[in-house]
DNA sequence: GTCCCGACAG
DNA sequence: CTGTCGGGAC
């Protein structure tokens, strides 16, 4: 923390108190925000990752109610875990597999109590700087400030913050007042989500900081740029996803079973033939999502 | 096409 | 530090 290449206000408290009361006033109701329990935490805070919040909330209960706690999620068996995920089009199944892993790792290294620091929420798989402050504000109120893309993005408009990770995180800890991590979260990341949008709506939402705000004084909202995903249509993403969701529906398949079911064009020799789809199934299975047979004619299943 | 409360492997 | 990981909604 050397020189702060951004400009904080001076009344820090008042902006603060700005900020909390817009949140108190309304925000969205999310499950998630109904509770402490940092295994649900745990849960919503890793399928919110990448994926939109309303396309949340049926998988989050789904997923608690089916395995209300981390004992009985690391008793799963890890397909029926990732069949979940693909049912309910969660997206990058690994996540899936990191949380079930994460579960079994409460139970076995942390004997069934969860951590409530983000240094041993970190520990957990799947579990990085975002997730760790999240699950450590949210179930414990013990985090330090959280930075995801929306906290980036309103830090940058308002206060000037630069595109840079470690002046974010130093910008983000300054403002956040001690102590208050569960309701600073995520009121900064409720303005930053139906306020300081992409498309900003400041005076709609009745955005809290616009009277210290550098873009909404200069109308420039330009917001620190998020890398460009490849396209997805015919990506080795979509393959890998369509894997995992037939296999969900099978309890065994062969290769020449699961060939045309995972692409049309499938052909034994072809193109796009055995050679590419053992190649597609042998990542899957370092990722630990699916188990491959070779005893005698090629089997594929999800991994138990 | 673009976006979405990141994490991990190489 | 860079590439990869799903998929629905807009």
């Amino acid at each position: 923390m050397s020189e702060s290449a951004f400009s904080l206000p001076d009344d820090r408290d008042t902006v603060r108190r700005a900020l909390v009361e817009w949140y108190e006033e309304d925000h969205r109701g999310f499950p998630w925000r109904e509770t402490t329990d940092p295994y649900e935490i745990l849960v919503s805070e890793v399928m919110s990752q990448q994926t939109q919040l309303e396309r949340v909330v049926e998988a989050f209960d789904g997923f608690v109610e089916r395995w209300p706690d981390a004992e009985r999620l690391a008793a799963a068996d890890r397909s029926a875990v990732v069949g979940f995920w693909s049912d309910h089009s969660l997206g990058y199944n690994n996540r899936a597999r990191y949380l079930h892993e994460a579960a079994g790792q409460v139970m076995a290294e942390f004997d069934g109590e969860f951590p409530e620091t983000p240094d041993e929420l970190r520990e957990l798989q799947g579990v990085g700087p975002y997730t760790a402050n999240a699950v450590a504000s949210f179930a414990f109120n013990n985090g330090n400030a959280v930075v995801d893309t929306n906290v980036k993005r309103v830090l940058h408009r308002a206060f000037d913050v630069p595109d840079d990770d470690d002046t974010f995180a130093d910008a983000a800890a300054e403002l956040m007042p001690a102590g208050e991590s569960r309701t600073w979260n995520n009121a900064i990341m409720e303005l930053g989500g139906v306020a300081c949008t992409k498309t900003p709506a400041c005076d709609d939402a009745e955005c809290p900081w616009r009277a210290w705000c550098g873009a909404y004084a200069t109308g420039d909202f330009s917001a620190p740029d998020v890398p460009t995903q490849s396209p997805f249509e015919g990506s080795r993403r979509q393959f890998r996803g369509r894997t995992v969701r037939v296999l969900g529906e099978y309890d065994e398949l062969a290769l020449s079973e699961l060939g045309p079911r995972v692409r049309v064009d499938y052909t034994t020799d072809g193109e796009h033939g055995r050679e590419w789809l053992r190649e597609l199934l042998t990542d899957l299975e370092d990722d630990g999502l699916v188990a491959v047979d070779t005893d005698g004619e090629t089997t594929v299943r999800l991994r138990r």
